[in-house]
DNA sequence: ACTTCGAGCGAACGATCGTTAGGGAGCGGG
DNA sequence: CCCGCTCCCTAACGATCGTTCGCTCGAAGT
């Protein structure tokens, strides 16, 4: 017979995914810092002592939503860089999966970009060694493209990181309502960046197409 | 003889003016919640009970940055839209003026973009005003270029989000040296914007121009 | 000279914070 | 049958929080 519960490493534990679920809820509610062990304890139905047989520290359940989902991001999105295929298809599907990502699991992402500073500096540096994989990644895309003469961007990092905050800042005001909602800003989104990627610093001729 | 210090309404009031500057550094060094009345008060070389005398809660002091900076930004901003200028133009000197005065104070936009969700609703409901009534004309000239054939933009309302956001999202990380540095920002900004509202679901020729 | 008043002080208030110590109920394995 | 383990409990710890009270002091006004 096997054990119930592994454990092993990051193993999931009905419980702690219950605990982690509920902390991402009052984290995006009232913040990482006015949000109390109590108050998480109180909307688990259980005793504040309790959940330090579950994580050693509040600071480690704020780590774990943001870490969590950043591995689980990176997983999701990371491959499809290297699928052969041009750069402004990578970066259409690279985009379009961040925001379909981000959006099926927004409250987490909220708590990892409003809350990660009020990580201590190591847990911190590992969440952002994660995004920074991500970050690089689309940099080394745009200047691809840039040098094949499909972007016409001056800085790549510049670029990458405009498009970044542009996708980001979406996250905070927008709520998707269904799948439909999902795919359409998605693709919205996905051509407003190829259109800046195009567009940045050139003068050109427009064609009412279509 | 006239009184030394009038005190009349928002008069500026020089230990006042200490106080928010002080504050506005701790807030975005440690997040408003972090950032106790006692650490202002020792950076000030005060006591915490003589903060009192000036404010009457620590959530005034976040208001009063934020509500300050924002009538500023609006007092700054808002005349720039009715120049007469066709839309590209007012978008570019609304656009440019709203980065270099953002960079010039800097530390005030950290703490209203990201302290501000720590004010009472009433409170914040004052600064939220002033922003929406910013964020509505400028949705009113991407609208006007739409209809002239300038902006090919299918949501006017999206896509100002989208130029907000983006221009928002580089003041968290970008940090300007110089003047110069500050010019250089806000052209090639304004340009990504400009890029963007005329490229967005447009299918164009490109032509390589200087 | 007497009053007024802004400004700061020391001391303390009650509340709430994250965290810990120690114990007990349930349960599967030897 | 009892050991050990997981899970949760009650109770409380020390620290820190925002805020208040009553006082002093010096400059300005009349």
């Amino acid at each position: 017979m096997e054990k119930v519960e592994p454990l092993a490493a990051g193993a999931p534990s009905v419980r702690v995914d219950q605990v982690l679920e509920t902390a991402t809820r009052l984290f995006t509610e009232r913040g990482y810092d006015a949000a109390s062990i109590r108050d998480l304890a109180a909307a688990l139905a259980m005793r504040p002592s309790s959940l330090y047989h579950h994580f050693p520290g509040k600071q480690h359940i704020l780590f774990a939503i943001c870490f969590g989902l950043q591995s689980d991001f990176n997983a999701a999105v990371m491959p499809l860089f290297h699928q052969g295929k041009g750069p402004v298809e990578t970066i259409q599907d690279v985009l379009g999966e961040h925001i379909r990502f981000s959006l099926a699991r927004r409250g987490e992402v909220l708590v990892n970009t409003r809350e990660r500073r009020s990580l201590p500096p190591e847990l911190r540096a590992q969440v952002n060694r994660l995004r920074r994989a991500y970050r690089d990644a689309l940099v080394a895309v745009i200047e691809q493209g840039r040098r094949q003469g499909l972007f016409s961007v001056e800085d790549p990092k510049l670029a990458a990181m405009a498009v970044f905050d542009m996708v980001n800042g979406m996250f905070q005001w927008f709520q998707a309502r269904d799948q439909a909602d999902v795919e359409r800003v998605a693709k919205t989104y996905v051509d407003a960046a190829v259109a800046l990627l195009r567009g940045w610093g050139r003068r050109y001729t427009l064609t009412n197409a279509r």
